[in-house]
DNA sequence: GGTGAGCGA
């Protein structure tokens, strides 16, 4: 075993004056090794605050803004319920926009629905976020809000 | 739509 010898060797000659300048090195790179834990939870704080509006998503492709607004109208005044479509397919893209008349049916119908099922769906729905202001009417040109 | 996470004109 000439290299257990050589490690002994290395060891005792060592041991004469401590540390070998290339172990503390290792010992201080293994030491302050960034443990970067998966413990570094993905916090997913609640979307948003809660208000009347509510954001619905993991609708069925077919379901259309009328479909929604007689399923949340079990639980509160709707104001309005839009399914979010495509501008130039026209097709759903499957999320949509409850709004309730207080914020107290809005709470209802979000604990209500959310993750019931709608068409054979299951749903979520979340307290929507505040929309981009949107401008008056002259261009709609696409505003990066986020 | 055969698309499946998302925040809308």
């Amino acid at each position: 075993m000439a290299m257990r010898a050589a490690a002994r060797a290395a060891l005792s000659a060592n041991s004469q004056i401590g540390m070998g300048s290339g172990m503390k090195a290792l010992y201080s790179t293994f030491s302050r090794f960034p443990f970067k834990l998966p413990e570094s939870k993905i916090e997913k704080p609640p979307p948003a605050d809660p208000s009347t509006n509510l954001f619905v998503s993991g609708l069925n492709k077919r379901t259309t803004s009328e479909g929604l607004h007689k399923e949340f109208a079990k639980f509160g005044e709707v104001v309005e319920a839009k399914v979010v479509t495509d501008r130039v397919s026209g097709f759903s893209k499957g999320f949509g926009f409850v709004k309730y008349a207080t914020i107290e049916e809005a709470t209802s119908g979000l604990k209500a629905m959310d993750g019931e099922f709608l068409e054979g769906w299951v749903i979520f729905v979340e307290y929507a976020r505040p929309r981009s202001p949107l401008p008056p009417l002259n261009n709609a040109a696409p505003q990066r809000q986020w």
